[in-house]
DNA sequence: CGGAGAGTTGAGAAACCTCAAAGCAGGTGG
DNA sequence: CCACCTGCTTTGAGGTTTCTCAACTCTCCG
C-alpha cells in the first residue's frame, strides 16, 4: 500500500524520459526503446526535419499558433505555460533534453499553451504527418508515440494529485525530488543541480506563490534537509525529502 | 468511510458484470468524427468487443490492474481516482457517455488509477491492440486515436490551471459550468442536471474540503446564482458564473 | 557603479480546513 | 408501509496555512 502510494507519486511527478527517435538529436539514450532495429532506425531518422537553436526567454510556439509539429529537447530547459485570459498565467511543465513538447496541440491543431525557453536551447522538430505516417508502418513507433502521449496524461494526474492535496512543503519536496530523478536520469548528479527557473515559475507551476516558494526552502535549509544558493540546490537529506512526500498531513520534521 | 469501501467491494464482487456483443456503442456521436465512411464504420464495429454492464459502485477497473482495453462509456457515469495510503482518494475525472476511459494505462500497460460506476452504467471495450491495428489501417482512426489522447493532455492541464490559480468559488463555478457544457453536448439541459458525485468527491477533484464545497453552493444559492436541492443543481444565471470564471479576484457578487 | 530583476523576510489578512453537531434522504427489515 | 439506520449534507466556531503587501538585500550585467 505504501508503496503503491510512492509509485503514484513519482509517476505522478515525474517526467518520463519519453521520446522518438532522432538520431541528430543526442536522444538515443532516452528515445529508443531497446525494440527497434537498425533499419527502422534508418527510417525514423528520416522523419527528424530541422534542428533548431533558441534564446533565452525565446518562444518555441505560442498559444494559438498553428500545429505542425512536435518538438523532441536536444539542450537547454523550456517551460509550458498557459495562459487565461485575465492575464493568470500557470506554468504546466518544465522540460529538460529528451522530452517532448508539444502534445497538446494534436487535438485542435492549435497550441493551447505556450513554450518558451529558460535557458539556451536546441530542439529538433518532428513534423507530425510524417511521424503519423512513419507510426502506421512501424508498429514499433506506433506504440511508442502512445505511450509517450499516456505518460504525459499520467504525469498531468500526478500533478493533479499534487496541487489537490499537498501542502507546500510537500509539493516542493515532490518538486525537487522530480528534478534530481530525472537529472540522475540524464548522467547528471541526483543530489546537486541548478535551477533553471525563477522562483515564481516554481511557484506557478507548484500552485504557490514565490514567496511562499522562497519560504520553504529557506525552511528546508533551517532544517538541513538541502542546501541552496540562488538557483543551485542540493539535496543533503533525500531520505526524510522522500518521507515528507510518501506521507500525507504527518511530517513533522 | 471504511464502510463505503466495503459496499463498494462487496457490489463489485456479487454483480460480475454481463459480457453481450455490442454492434454499436453510441461511439458514432461523440467518439467518432464524422469523416468516416460507411466502409470504415463496419471496420471498426469489428473492434468493439464485449458491453458490459456495471452497477454502481462497480470497478470498471483497479489501479494496478493490467490494461488491456479502453473502455467507451454508452450509459451512465465513472470517476477516476487515485487513493492515498490513509484511505483518502484523489478524484482525477468524471466520466460521462461518449468518453474514453483508460488511456493513463498505455503508458505502462498498467492501470494507474481506479475507475469506479458512479451510478449503473454500461460501457463497450475496445481492445487496445485491436485498436492500434486498425489505426494503421485507417489514417482517420489514427488522428482521431490521437486527438482523444491529446484532449485528455488539454483537459488535466485545464485542471492544473484550475487548482493551481483559481479560488474556491471560481473552482465550483468552473466545475459546474464544465458539466453544463457537456451535458449540452449530449442534447441534455445546459442549465439543469443532477450531479452524480458527492460534495466529497466534488471536493476531492477541486482539491477542496466537502464543507468548503457545501459552503460555496450555499453561496451561489443566496446570491441567486444557482439552485441546489441535494444533486439536483440549476444555473439561474450563467453570465455571472461565466463572469466569475474569468476574472480574477475581484468578481464580489 | 548603478539599475533592474530576483530573492528573502516580516507582519497582518484572507481563504480554507478541522472539528463538531445537527438535519436530511434513501434504502432495508420488520 | 413505517421506523430506523446509515451515509450525505449543512452550518457554525475556531485554527492553520498560505497569501498580500512591503521593505530590504543580493546578483548579474551593462
Amino acid at each position: 500500500m505504501q508503496h503503491t502510494h510512492n509509485n503514484q507519486v513519482q509517476r505522478a511527478i515525474s517526467f518520463p524520459p519519453a521520446a522518438v527517435a532522432c538520431s541528430s538529436c543526442n536522444l538515443r539514450e532516452f528515445c529508443l526503446p531497446a525494440d527497434f532495429t537498425e533499419a527502422e532506425i534508418r527510417q525514423l531518422e528520416t522523419l527528424t526535419g530541422l534542428k533548431r537553436a533558441y534564446r533565452r526567454g525565446d518562444y518555441l510556439y505560442r498559444s494559438g499558433a498553428r500545429f505542425a509539429s512536435l518538438y523532441a529537447i536536444r539542450t537547454g530547459f523550456f517551460k509550458t505555460q498557459v495562459l487565461h485570459e485575465d492575464g493568470r498565467e500557470q506554468v504546466t511543465g518544465f522540460q529538460m533534453p529528451g522530452e517532448i513538447i508539444g502534445l497538446d496541440a494534436i487535438s485542435t491543431d492549435v497550441h493551447t499553451c505556450d513554450a518558451v525557453a529558460l535557458e539556451d536551447s536546441e530542439v529538433c522538430e518532428l513534423p507530425f504527418n510524417r511521424l503519423e505516417e512513419l507510426s502506421r508502418q512501424l508498429p514499433t513507433l506506433q506504440r511508442h508515440l502512445h505511450k509517450i502521449m499516456s505518460r504525459e496524461i499520467v504525469r498531468d494526474q500526478g500533478i493533479m494529485l499534487l496541487l489537490g492535496s499537498m501542502r507546500a512543503e510537500e509539493r516542493l519536496a515532490a518538486f525537487l525530488l522530480n528534478l534530481s530523478q530525472r537529472f540522475a536520469a540524464r548522467g547528471y548528479s541526483p543530489n546537486a543541480f541548478r535551477l533553471r527557473m525563477t522562483r515564481q515559475e516554481i511557484g506557478s507551476y507548484l500552485g504557490l506563490k514565490l514567496e511562499t516558494v522562497s519560504r520553504t526552502l529557506s525552511y528546508f535549509q533551517e532544517n538541513r534537509l538541502i542546501d541552496v544558493h540562488n538557483k543551485s540546490i542540493e539535496l543533503i537529506d533525500m531520505p526524510r525529502l522522500l518521507r515528507l512526500v510518501g506521507q500525507q498531513p504527518a511530517a513533522p520534521l
